[in-house]
DNA sequence: ATACGTTCCGGACCATGGTACGGAGTCAAG
DNA sequence: CTTGACTCCGTACCATGGTCCGGAACGTAT
């Protein structure tokens, strides 16, 4: 179960330079080298990668998943708990957006089927 | 209904250098100066840069509102309906994606209860 | 008519999240 | 024991979406 960074970033789906990345943010620890000069990753680095991308889907920034991780660590579960509310508000508000902006799309589509006549309106779509 | 920049701005709550920026990446047009040297924005202004507003908060890049506004006023009526049907697909994903994340945090919440034992695992909370 | 707040404009600067580069070291296979 | 692929590391570069700066012109209230 030990890999290295190749896997690992392959694993995880992204590139070796996002990962080295992250390392120098401070997202990912960088493990010891077994034999000589080449490191090796466990399942747990994969994990951690993972839900990296995980939470920046879910609109944290790199800096804020920092926190999250150090907070993972640190047991408070307060302020863990105090975080996650905070984002599921955000997260709310942003899929409302998300779903205002796809019923104007969706009017949008509507409107502009094509072969029809009129102005088939983008700006009209979006007017709230 | 005619205002000068700064109203213009805050109308769309946006700040004086974003509209400029905005007029530099051919989003939004330079009004003419009706008596000397001060622009005057209308109301077709504002709803425009309204709809910047709000077509990036439906996930589009600036360069691509760019592209739907030119659409706009070109009146291709079937290629605007294919980007409305392809925004849509992708905003469903995205949606998706902030709704797994909700849950993610949501469960979270629920495991960080104050004054409980155990790991309150971040971490976990986002293993799909 | 002078002062104070805006506007205009170009260009420099910024933060975020990477991506690319280049030289040196390493490692496994042939 | 050499070759070719991968690794390491620092530094430079990139795109996006702004934000700030500074000097000159404008314009409105006093």
């Amino acid at each position: 179960m030990s890999m290295t960074i190749a896997r690992l970033a392959d694993q995880a789906n992204v590139g070796v330079e996002t990962v080295r990345y992250y390392q120098r943010r401070g997202l990912l620890g960088v493990p010891a080298r077994p034999h000589g000069s080449v490191r090796r990753y466990g399942s747990d680095d994969l994990r951690q990668l993972r839900f990296i991308r995980a939470a920046q889907s879910a609109g944290f920034t790199l800096e804020e998943i920092r926190e999250l991780l150090e907070l993972d660590s640190s047991g408070d579960r307060a302020r863990a708990r105090e975080i996650a509310m905070q984002r599921i508000d955000l997260l709310d508000l942003k899929i409302a957006n998300l779903e205002r902006a796809r019923l104007a799309l969706s009017n949008l589509a509507k409107a502009c089927v094509t072969g029809s006549e009129g102005p088939c309106p983008i700006l009209a779509a979006f007017d709230s």
